[in-house]
DNA sequence: TCCAGATCGGAAAACGCTTTCCAATCACGG
DNA sequence: CCGTGATTGGAAAGCGTTTTCCGATCTGGA
């Protein structure tokens, strides 16, 4: 008898303390409308086949407004073994390049009733590999990838060891702008952007150059350097030793690798950061130093970042549509899983404006 | 016996479906081991009260790493009636505010063990009703509400029917800026912010100003209006009729406003944006406007948004720490519920820079 | 050597939902 | 009026965990 008591007692407690209190639940609803758990469920998901009398979904409806029901996502996941969760990956959601594409991940996402969840993993690769690890544990249905790095041996392959795990799990990938891994990708036009703002700038009557490059293991600055290189090289023109200095892909970096540069001691007439934000650091840094902007020393950056717009003199650049990158990403990780990984890539446009005026004439 | 074949066909076609192909579960792991589901799971949570023998805990352990396993977190949130998923409502993602914000909300996340999920709501009010039914429905543990409306009447009580209804399902909230809800609240000093900078640029010598307001069903737009009258009055300075220009919190509504004043045609030597982008909007339509800065017009902004710090000439502005006001928020929102809600109170510190020059000497 | 007490493993229930399978109900034609 | 087929309601299993309760095993003292 006792025993007997005291199971129960401690079964409610059980139920009690596990329960989000204050939400119904589907059963309760169903009760209240006086019809079973399946039909209320069916009065929700109206499956094709299966249908409910009208009456009866009105009543299922009218109850769970009644008793302000929402479905337990948490239960929905388990039950049909998925969810609508994306996770998106970026090194800083507070530099404007990764939040405009975080805006275009979550519009596309919302098209198609998905959640976004954000990691920032402020450039640690380690920091990514974990924050995979917590979106397969999550059963993310999407994973996005934006910068990643192009790193060492060893964080590399654990990236790519979660990744795989992430998509053995069931999980969809997209990446944007990098090339180990065997995922859908977005390619942004990194080389021929770069190129075509080196053979502009020479169009422009530049023929000193000098580049602010970034961090050497990041794929992209690897890229929009070497696409310079080879633009200049089309026209005939080359980036001697000791033009290019590396740094940080942010904005101190590019006031650090401009003073670099600047100590050194250059007759570069261009300075070409390989971003935007570091070609704000770059101006900073020359303004600091007292050479006079743009008429002894011409700046270009690349990506055309919005909130860049209005720095002076306008930024030359080569504008990126980032929020569409997002967007993209977004479409191909959500397409129906093909054999081989996607690619759609994305080409940049150059943008003259005043911090690079004509010196040809 | 068809039937029956049917029945098992059918029972493994479904345990197939619903199964996230590819990851094991933690009974698979407990057989791996040679234990039970009861004690495979103690390895992983390893309770106080119950303990694991140390052998059999490496065992799972290996186990677990052999078969690539990780917890559904779906699973658990089920079990334990809770989840560790903090979801943020901002106003638009790739505004460099919100983004402050955010990158201080993970941080803090982060220290928790907490996972965030980001909605935004592109200034929609019903959006920003839905991302937190949407929250509700994920039982998410904490929803942080960053740059509320002070809407009008309707869209505003359904957000606060939403916010209750999400804390009576078990869930915290924290909000930045706003003071209708009744919940944790981090409020930003926009009054005594702006006033101290009406008194600061009243002590540099100017005497004629205007404003370029935000939206007026914003709060926090109001708010410095109000905080920036005050502290004119306190010296006793004004601003009269017509010196106000509504616009659209962005850099396009600054450049917006700014334009409609010009054209209205103004003495003013000193103009006040709201905040820093709006700031840059005006600078940007002062210039097209062939309006020299700061020697005609002066200006000023709200935030000191770090993105901005390297506009020309560099602006004058209210220094508020964006990534702490994000901080405190999940800090709050993480305490155990209180009977009342708390209130966080940040200060911003006026900074002068070259764009209100001193005009007293 | 044996027993009391402490320690630890395992069966089973519970979390909230979806979906299958079966049975009951209904309309209808012969 | 009855049998047939189409429709729809409901019971129950299953998703992957956590946690309680009970029973089994071990330790040490007399």
């Amino acid at each position: 008898m006792l025993a007997s008591v005291n199971e129960w007692t401690s079964v409610r407690g059980q139920a009690q303390d596990n329960r989000q209190s204050g939400s119904a639940t589907l059963q309760e609803v169903a009760r209240a409308a006086g019809v079973s758990l399946a039909t209320a469920s069916r009065a929700f998901n109206g499956s094709a086949t299966r249908t409910v009398r009208p009456d009866l979904r009105e009543r299922v409806l009218a109850a769970a407004t009644a008793l302000n029901y929402t479905p337990n996502a948490n239960a929905q996941a388990m039950a049909r073994g998925t969810t609508n969760l994306v996770g998106l990956v970026v090194h800083d959601i507070a530099d404007p390049f990764f939040s405009a594409i975080a805006a275009g991940v979550m519009r596309a996402a919302d098209e198609h009733g998905l959640i976004v969840t954000m990691g920032s993993t402020q450039r640690d690769p380690a920091r990514e590999v974990e924050y995979v690890a917590a979106l397969r544990q999550q059963r993310a249905r999407v994973l996005i990838l934006a910068g990643s790095r192009f790193a060492d041996g060893e964080t590399s392959e654990r990236l790519g060891v979660e990744v795989a795990a992430f998509q053995a799990a069931g999980g969809q990938v997209a990446a944007i702008s990098q090339q180990k891994l065997p995922v859908n990708t977005v390619v942004v036009g990194n080389r021929s952007g770069a190129a075509g703002l080196a053979t502009t700038l020479h169009g422009l009557g530049y023929r000193s150059f000098a580049v602010l490059a970034g961090p050497p293991e990041l794929l992209t600055a690897r890229d929009r350097l070497a696409g310079f290189r080879a633009g200049l090289a089309k026209v005939g023109a080359e980036l001697p030793a000791g033009r290019v200095v590396a740094g940080e892909f942010t904005r101190d970096g590019g006031y650090a690798a401009m003073s670099e540069l600047l100590h050194r001691g250059t007759d570069a007439t261009c300075v070409f950061a390989v971003n935007d934000v570091m070609a704000v650091g770059a101006m900073a840094a020359l303004r600091d130093h007292g050479v006079r902007l743009p008429e002894e020393m011409a700046v270009a950056g690349f990506d055309d970042i919005v909130t860049l717009r209005d720095v002076t003199p306008a930024l030359t650049t080569v504008r990126v549509p980032l929020e569409d990158l997002g967007v993209w990403a977004l479409r191909l990780a959500v397409q129906p899983p093909a054999d081989k990984p996607r690619t759609q890539r994305i080409r940049g446009e150059v943008v003259i404006r005043e911090s690079t005026p004509d010196r040809s004439s």
